[in-house]
DNA sequence: CGTAACTTTGACGCCCCTCAAGTTGGGTGG
DNA sequence: CCACCCAACTTGAGGGGCGTCAAAGTTACG
């Protein structure tokens, strides 16, 4: 949104508490009341099928807005939950309805941000090899991370490997699988958690997106 | 939306021409400017690729809105083409903003419109095996017909097999072998387009979405 | 009736899932 | 501080589902 419009939206905001690892924003299912502008940290939000097992819809970094899925059915569609320490900026969404009757440039862009959802690339990527959808999802968080000031070749992935698979629909393994193969070729580096992009231009030739 | 808004709505909308086979409501990159209404007939939207090959991003039916992707960017971010002789509602878009802003309701209803899309239930099913894709889209199909009216039985496909396919990201010979199997099990019935669900509920029991 | 587009069916191969075993690293308690 | 444990990660072997390629069957339409 506009930095001449951040004045409006911090009299609608209310600051949360400081979460850890674990603690969740929301869960599926609560009453739908608010959105959530993550200011630190990386949210995870994810929906629980019939055998009680995740599945993975998103990272969320600084910045990014999580609860509009529970627009729909006035509950929430996905819960959200902090890996690691995280701070979160809590919306009430009647007031921020009400804001957006009274500023047009809200509403549009709320609007705006509801729609690039629709629009998400995340989508095709879904049906793309094992392998590009590992290379897309290293180059999007990079892409992401460097949008707010981070560095775009090296940096931490707070998430598990179990997390990205499943975010990519495929398993663990093929993650782990796809890590060392790109190792191996020498187009990144990868220690636990921590990960170099050696060649950024050779992985957006690869994921072709 | 509800039926006493309807007034208000007609007073934004225009009435556009027949449509017939192949006929575009809008494509992918015009400029935006409105959304429609689906009056009568079938609508697929479809994006691009690079090589220049479709990827169709769904089937729309009466009383469904299509054209909402465009507000992201001001630009259509898809293709909407008539599946046979169709017609559809023009909504300005300017003029259904300045509406949703004076109508809270009608406000409401859009973004809980758009909160749908963005938690649609065909993610989760491109997840799935190809077959559980396929039952998926029949019983989906069948119900949005039974909620306009239509029988949710027996009912025309107006799409072609590869329209299928690609939709739910599968080739059309294993559409078509799903189908063949479908009905050597006696699920349905398959005759060219025309088609029978013979055995609904065990038919969702192999979605089990 | 002929042609082109669509659909169906079959054979084959590859990618990725499953299953399994081994390795690594962080956390905990003695 | 060290030993232990468990979760997470890595790596390998084997199998099945679906894509690819090919060819025959069917329908629409001139």
């Amino acid at each position: 949104m506009q930095p001449e419009k951040l004045h409006e939206i911090d009299t609608i905001a209310r600051f949360g508490a400081v979460l850890h690892e674990d603690d969740h924003l929301y869960r599926e299912g609560d009453p739908f009341s608010a959105v959530y502008a993550v200011r630190s940290g990386v949210f995870k939000t994810y929906t629980l099928n019939g055998d009680g097992l995740q599945r993975v819809l998103g990272f969320h970094l600084p910045g990014e807005l999580v609860g509009l899925d529970g627009i729909a059915s006035n509950r929430y569609f996905s819960c959200a939950v902090a890996l690691g320490t995280a701070t979160a900026c809590r919306f009430s969404f009647d007031a921020l309805l009400d804001s957006a009757r009274r500023f047009p440039d809200l509403q549009k862009s709320l609007l705006r941000l509801m729609s690039q959802e629709i629009n998400a690339s995340r989508r095709a990527v879904l049906e793309r090899p094992a392998k590009e959808r590992v290379v897309w999802f290293l180059l999007d968080f990079s892409r992401r991370l460097h949008e707010r000031g981070q560095s775009a070749t090296h940096f931490f992935l707070p998430m598990m490997r179990s997390d990205i698979a499943n975010y990519l629909n495929i398993t663990s393994e093929t993650v782990s699988r796809a890590f060392s193969r790109l190792q191996t070729e020498g187009l990144i580096g990868i220690k636990q958690k921590e990960l170099w992009l050696n060649d950024i231009p050779a992985l957006i030739h690869l994921s072709s997106i």
